[in-house]
Order: C-alpha cells, then structure tokens, then sequence
DNA sequence: CGAGTGGTGGACCGATCGGTCAAGAATTAC
DNA sequence: GTAATTCTTGACCGATCGGTCCACCACTCG
C-alpha cells in the first residue's frame, strides 16, 4: 500500500463524458481534459491509458447508465403503451438535452467509420436497447395496446428509428414546441390508442 | 488575364467533399485535403480560403446537389404517395450509402454545437427539404392517398425525422436486410395504402 | 520512525497541426 | 519579345497535438 488516489473515478468519467460530449472526440484535445478533471497528465495516464482508452471507458459508462434508466422506465411505468410513449418522446424532454444530443449518437456520426470498437459499441448498445423495447412491446401487446400481430422486434426497431430520428432533429436546434409536435405525430401514428390517462 | 487554373473547382470540391465525409471534419488534416485533390498548400488557400472555409463551402455544395436530387425525384415520380416512400427508404438503397450516412447529418453530429454556420446550414437544409416533401405531401392529398385533415408540413416532419432515423441505424453498421425491413415497417405506418403497382 | 510503494505534477519530446509566404513557372496583353 | 499578372510549389512558421518520463511527494506498513 501506499499513497491513495486524490480523485474520485467516477468524477473524473462523468467530467470527461461531459467533455466529449460537448466537443466531440477529436475536438477534445488533452488539454481540454486535464481542464474538467483537474488532473494532470501522469494521473490521467495512469489510470485510464491513452485519450482513446479515456474515450471508450466514459461512452461505455454512459450506455450503461442510459440502459439502466431505460429499464428502470420501462419497467416502472404501469402501462407498457406508455413506457414505449415515453421511449420516443424521451429526446424532447427539454430543450438543452435536445440540442446537446446523444453522446452514442455523436460518436457514432463521428467515429462508426473509422474506429471499429466505437462501432461495435454501438451495435452493442442498439441491439440491446431494440431488445428492452421489444420486450416492452410484448407486454404492451399483453395488455391490447398493440396489435397482437406485430412482430415485437421489427416494433421496436421502428421505434427506435423514430427515436433516433427525433434525437437527430433536436440537434438541429429545431424549436422545442416544433420538435414536440413532430414527435407527438410519430408516437401518435407508431402507438395509436386511447391517450394517456 | 494570366495564367489560367490547372485544377476543376468542381472536381476539387467533389474530392473534398469525399474527405470530409468519410473522415469527418476535425479528423481530415489538411494534408489529407492535399492528397486528394492533388493542389499544393497555397493553391488551395488562394483558391478558397482556410480549412473550415472549404469545408463550408463544400458543405453547401453537398446539399445543395442533394436538394436538386430530391426535388428532381419528388417531380417525377407520377404518383405523389410512391415519390413520399422512396423519400423515407432513400437512406436504405444500398449498404455502402447506409453505413456513409449523410454529410450533412454527420456534420451537425459533430458540429452542431461548436460552429454556429453548420449548425445554420443544418437549419436552412432541413426547412427546405421539409417544404420540398410537405408540397409533396400536398400532392398526394389531392392524388387521395393521404388524408386531407393531415397537416402537409407537420407529415413532412414526421417523414423527414423518420428518414433520418434510418440514414442513422444505417450508420451504426445495421446489416442492409435488418434496415430495409424497418424501413418498409416505418413506410408501412407512416404511409399507408395501397402499395406502389 | 524509516523504508518502500504508488500517486502526482509538470517538464519535455517528436510529430503534426493549420496557415503563411516568397520565388519561380505559365500564360496573356501589348 | 517583353512586361504584367496569376497560379503553383514547397520551404517554413509558431502553436499545439498526444504521449512519455522522472523527480518529488504522500501515504502505509513493519
């Protein structure tokens, strides 16, 4: 044993994150990093290896965090035709999210073609989400809120499709009342029934 | 009058246009930019500016072709309803396009919140695409294939965001089969009726 | 309390970045 | 043919890039 570490992990991932998040990757210069960490460059090294290595670990700590609030909504929202509602709607909440985007979404723009490990990320963190939302449309089918023909898969992808779609809008800096609408129209066309209650 | 150019400003554009879009923008150095369109350091500039200038530049190129594309199908196809489908599939016709993407939705991926013209052009290209299918949106009202109480514009909305959706999971290495059946899925409920003859 | 271990901070590195500039080559006007 | 003018080429620039390394330091353990 011997000296401990004067940073927080965690800190340190959601800070860097943020960075690329905001920057993009290659726009982030180490610089950048050393900045919202408050690290320098030996601790940063240390402990996370290169800028790339630094990049995968927070988009992985990010898809995992976005998968477990997924599943936390789908699963906590009574009515499953309202969890999936709130599936699509869900980059429209506010206007900062819808303008900041994705960071799987960026990176994947930014990096699919040339970073294969960026990509498979993606592929991973697609095919699971179509996996929890298909589930979900299995229950919504339980409950007769959707036709129980649908192929729950196919279901799924197109929803996500939307989703993505609407994610993509919003960071074209779309008004959020525009943005809204669009996305009510997609929810109310993919997921007709009674409204809300 | 003196010497005359050596180079096709064309040809130049289209070759940067190429760069950028399969590398991104802050991940083409410009020597790449010298690779590919074969001009020295100072032709380059003279001819048109710095790097983010000729990105713009190229930028602007891109969507405007893609504009003329677009306008061109939407009017020839006879039946309004058939040139609204191949709009939404349009990102699925092949799996080299799919994994490409769109220049100019990689672009404000990676730019939208760092440079204030992208993310203009972004604007001005996504409300002129918008107008261009709402017309024909229009159209296919008055073919009957459409219902009249749908909002022209408002149905542009909800085909473009599910266009981009798909222009999207086409980028995330989606296999070309899995992505045409979620299209025709998205085509299917977003677009009903009688299938094209 | 002293030795050992791992963390920290920053000096330092070569490479590459975007961008400038000047000298020479090619062309036109006269 | 010559002068004027534009284009081309590539040497060169300072800044910054990502990354390495080491001297110093704080802490733990015996």
């Amino acid at each position: 044993m011997a000296r401990p570490r004067q940073f927080d992990e965690e800190r340190v991932l959601h800070a860097v994150r943020d960075q690329f998040w905001d920057a993009g990757y290659a726009a982030t210069s180490l610089e950048d990093l050393l900045r919202v960490t408050g690290l320098g460059k030996g601790s940063l090294y240390a402990a996370f290896g290169d800028k790339r290595r630094l990049f995968l670990r927070a988009l992985r700590s990010y898809t995992d965090v976005s998968h477990g609030y997924l599943r936390e909504m789908l699963d906590s929202t009574p009515r499953a035709l309202d969890a999936l509602r709130t599936f699509v709607m869900a980059p429209v909440s506010d206007a900062g999210a819808a303008r900041r985007g994705c960071l799987m979404a960026n990176s994947t723009c930014e990096l699919a073609t040339a970073d294969p490990d960026v990509l498979t990320e993606a592929r991973r963190t697609y095919e699971a989400t179509t996996a929890l939302v298909a589930e979900c449309v299995v229950r919504a089918q339980d409950e007769g809120d959707v036709p129980p023909d649908a192929d729950p898969i196919e279901t799924a992808r197109a929803l996500l499709a939307a989703q993505q779609g609407l994610v993509f809008m919003g960071r074209t800096g779309m008004e959020i009342g525009t943005l809204t609408a669009t996305a009510r129209s997609l929810v109310d066309q993919l997921l007709p029934g009674a409204p809300t209650s």
